[in-house]
DNA sequence: GGGCACAATATTGTATGCGATCTGCGCAAA
DNA sequence: TTTGCGCAGATCGCATACAATATTGTGCCC
C-alpha cells in the first residue's frame, strides 16, 4: 500500500529516518493512496519501513502536529477526517494568504522562478496525462507551496505548505466534481501573470482559482470514505 | 529556572505528561524565563520533571515544530534564536492575518466574549503593576490569540498562536524600547472596539498596533543573548 | 611551548521490553 | 434470541538499556 521508493531504507544514505516516513507518509496521504480514517498502526509501520517503533511514532506525532493524522489516546494513529467545519476554514484561511502571496510572488519573481514554474506544471500535464490522478494533485498542491516560496515569506510558505497538506485530504473527503481534478489552465494563467510581474492579475487570479476549488467541494454530505462503519454511527 | 507549579506531576490527575511538559517550557519561553540559546538537556528535563527522556523528547520535538526550540541533531535542542529575516516575516504575517481576524472578532464579538476579553486585560494590567513582566508579555499575547479565537477561524487562529510564541522569542532578542514593554492601552482600545462592533476600527487599531510592534524592534544589530561565547565570536 | 592525536566522558539516537488500556469474542443468564 | 459480563488478544504508552556521536581532557611529538 505504502510506496516507500525503491530501496531497502538502511541502504540509502542514513538520513534522518523519521523525517523520510513522515515524508513518505505524507506523500501517500498527498496523493490519496492513504485514504482518511486509514489506521496507521505502529507495528505495521515499523515492519514496513524496517525500523523500530520510535522512530514511527515520532513520524506520526510529527504528522499529527500537521493534522494529517489524528493521534487518539490507547488507539492510534488515522490517517486525519477533517471535518466540513475545517475545510471551510482552510479554505478561508488559504483565501486570505494566497491571494496576498500571489501578488509578492509576482512581484518579485526572477527568470529562475519562472523557469521552475513552467517546469513544475509541465510535470503535472504529464502526470495528468499518464492518468496518474494522485501524482498530479500533489503537484498540483506544491505548485501552490512553490508560489509561496517564490514571494519570499518562509513563514507563510510553511502555513500554505500545511493547509495545501489539509486540503489533499478535504478533496479526498468532498469533491464533488466528477471531472478531471485540477483544471491546470488556472495554474497556466497565474503563472504567466507572475511571469509579466502582473501584481494585481495573479492576486485575482489566485483568488478566483482558489474560489473555484472551493466551490467544487460538497462540504453538506458527510464524508463517506469514513473507516469503518461505526466511526460514522460513534 | 523552570517553575512547573506547586505539586510533583505523579501527583495530579494523569494527564498527558507530553503536553504538560511541552506546555510548562512553552510558557517558561513565553514568559522570557528561558532566553533564547538555552540548552534544553534530555537528562536535565527528565529529572526535573521527573519522567523518562521519552517524554522529554516528545516534547522537544513537538516545540521544535512550531519553531520555539531547535533540535541540532546530535547536539541538542535548544531555545529558538529567530534571525532578523525570520523576525521581519512573523510580524509581516502577523501584519497579514490579525487586522483580518481582528475584523471578523468585531464582527462576531458576543457580550460573553467582550467580558472574557476585558477580565484578560485586567489580568494583564495587575500583572504590570506588580512588575511581572514576563507573565505581563504572555498574557498581552494571549490576548492576541483569545481574539483569533473569537473570529471563529480556529485554523487562523492556531497559526497566530505560532506566530505570537516565536514573537515573544523575537522580543526576547530584538526588542530595543527601554520602557514598559507594552502600552497596554493600545489592547484597551482595540477591545473597545470589538465591544462596539466596529469592524473598520478593530482592523485598523490591530494593524497599527503591530506595525507599532514590528518598529519597536532593532533587527540590524545581531541578538545578544546568544547561546554560547562562540556563537558570538564564530 | 604549541599543536595534534587519541582516550575518556557526556549526551543524544534507537531499539526493545513490560505494563496499561482498549477491542472483540464467547459464554452465561434473562 | 438478546443482553450483559468477563477473559483473551492486540496495540499503545512509557521506561530502560544499549549504540552512536559529539565534546572534553590528556599526553605525546614536533
Amino acid at each position: 500500500m505504502i510506496n516507500r521508493g525503491s530501496a531497502s531504507l538502511k541502504k540509502q544514505g542514513e538520513q534522518p529516518s523519521t523525517d523520510f516516513i513522515a515524508a513518505s507518509l505524507s506523500r501517500a496521504i498527498h496523493e490519496h493512496r492513504l485514504a482518511p480514517g486509514t489506521k496507521l498502526g505502529e507495528d505495521e509501520l515499523a515492519d514496513i519501513y524496517e525500523v523500530s517503533r520510535t522512530i514511527v511514532r515520532s513520524s506520526l506525532q510529527s504528522l499529527a502536529h500537521r493534522q494529517l493524522v489524528e493521534i487518539k489516546r490507547n488507539r492510534g494513529a488515522f490517517v486525519a477526517q477533517p471535518t466540513p467545519k475545517e475545510a471551510r476554514e482552510v479554505f478561508e484561511a488559504r483565501e486570505l494568504l494566497e491571494p496576498r502571496t500571489a501578488r509578492m510572488a509576482a512581484q518579485r519573481a526572477t527568470e529562475k522562478d519562472v523557469t521552475l514554474l513552467r517546469a513544475h506544471i509541465a510535470q503535472e500535464h504529464a502526470a495528468l496525462e499518464a492518468g496518474a490522478n494522485g501524482r498530479a494533485l500533489y503537484l498540483s498542491g506544491q505548485l501552490h507551496v512553490h508560489i509561496a516560496k517564490i514571494a519570499g515569506q518562509s513563514t507563510i510558505a510553511g502555513f500554505v505548505e500545511a493547509l495545501i497538506a489539509r486540503s489533499s485530504l478535504i478533496v479526498a473527503l468532498y469533491w464533488k466534481r466528477e471531472s478531471a481534478l485540477c483544471e491546470t489552465h488556472a495554474h497556466d494563467s497565474l503563472v504567466l501573470a507572475i511571469e509579466r510581474n502582473d501584481e494585481t492579475a495573479a492576486e485575482e487570479l489566485m483568488k478566483s482559482h482558489l474560489v473555484d476549488l472551493h466551490s467544487a467541494l460538497d462540504l453538506a454530505s458527510k464524508p463517506t470514505v469514513g473507516t469503518s462503519l461505526k466511526d460514522i454511527l460513534g
